[in-house]
DNA sequence: CACAAAACCTATTGCACGGTAGCTTTGTGA
DNA sequence: TCACAAAGCTACCGTGCAATAGGTTTTGTG
């Protein structure tokens, strides 16, 4: 039924430790993998049922381990989902290195439309910032302060790559970075939530892109 | 702290009955404004916390009765939440005619810009709708066919409106009206987010007011 | 005024939840 | 090989939840 974000690379290579406490280089390899077999699963299931409505026994269940025994990693569940969100944080900036090497501004957007062309193939990660995002509206939500700086930092990266287009001669000189940033974004999620909703008729990749191109048009020197 | 949406009217001329199985007229007058009260309550809760994060209880004690006697009026949850969202929609409807009359093309638009800065005053129902939609990605919530089925009479309404201009020759003959219509939602409901999490710093009205302006540069004859 | 229905209550059920305490097992580095 | 920490378990606690059962009070109408 659902995109299954198989296989994160377990980084085997690196023997990096998990930042915790203790400063001991020792590890567990088996331990290792259960957190991030169990930060998979929870991240599915905070995808299909939001924060408030997943339950740790559940997802403990599918981990094949018992709830406390999920809780000896995880020491509640709020620390799971910070967990989960800093793990796909990390690894979207990895792939997709917008707001570290500040492309000139068409490039930087042209990225994005391919962005949500690859959001296609994996409606459960997508599914994940949705719904997450919309809960954590609520000023009390865990993930509140998350979304926040998460669009903020999204925003001020394109915002960036604008005005570098803009200092270049490459965009024209009347833009207002800012107020497009927010405009992409918004474009991208709103498209995204009627995807998710009614995938049949609304294309979202094809529907961004066209978005993105007279965007281009207007913006262009 | 939450923008109240005060004093639905009460609708004292019209002594229709809310549709019971009962056939007879009597009717409490302070059973329908005890429904009311609860409705504006439930939306109030229902918009700060979402469907899941929402009690019962809760509402009950702000609408100053027991949880056995607010379930006497609504009886079940999910029956209470589909009656705010009927209301809310209702009440939208009314006030902005948008589907009913088919307007040409721009005043639609611009219509929709003027709401959106009508909803500056409203955060609390921009909330509801913000967070009752993502959390009705999932496909098991009690409102993912209202989500569906809003989305798709919404673009089915400007998508009339598109066309109709477009007959008229306001707008240009080789604009894509679905495509349009996706998009104008999607800009206002991305916005709507970001303005939510971060007032501050996102003006979505005018941001909305600009997309709009640029689109109907481009797609006026 | 009687009576019927609506309004509302108390009490309770049953379940699911997140989290804690304290134990046993397992793997690994010295 | 042995000590020790990580991994994982069983058992339990307290709470909050939606919903039900069955009663009492209120209110409008004939």
């Amino acid at each position: 039924m659902d995109a299954q974000p198989k296989d994160l690379p377990t980084n085997p290579s690196t023997p990096t430790r998990t930042a915790r406490a203790r400063p001991r280089g020792r590890g567990y390899a088996s331990g290792d993998a259960r957190r991030t077999r169990i930060l998979n699963i929870a991240l599915q299931e905070f995808a299909e049922n939001g924060y408030r409505g997943t339950s740790l026994a559940r997802i403990a269940e599918r981990a094949e381990l018992t709830q406390a025994g999920l809780l000896h990693h995880f020491r509640s569940k709020q620390e799971l989902l910070v967990a989960v969100l800093d793990l796909r944080d990390r690894m979207d900036t990895e792939h997709l290195d917008l707001g570290v090497l500040p492309l000139g501004g068409a490039a930087a957007l042209d990225k994005l439309a391919e962005l949500a062309e690859h959001n296609r193939n994996i409606p459960g990660l997508v599914q994940l910032f949705t719904v997450l995002t919309g809960e954590a509206v609520t000023t009390d939500h865990p993930a509140h302060g998350w979304a926040q700086d998460r669009y903020a930092m999204l925003r001020s990266g394109i915002t960036a790559s604008l005005e570098a287009g803009r200092a270049s001669g490459e965009l024209r000189a009347d833009i207002d970075p800012p107020a497009v940033a927010a405009q992409v974004f918004a474009m991208m999620d709103g498209l995204q939530l009627q995807w998710l909703l009614d995938p049949e008729h609304v294309d979202m990749a094809t529907l961004f892109r066209d978005y993105v191109e007279h965007l281009l048009r207007r913006i262009r020197a």
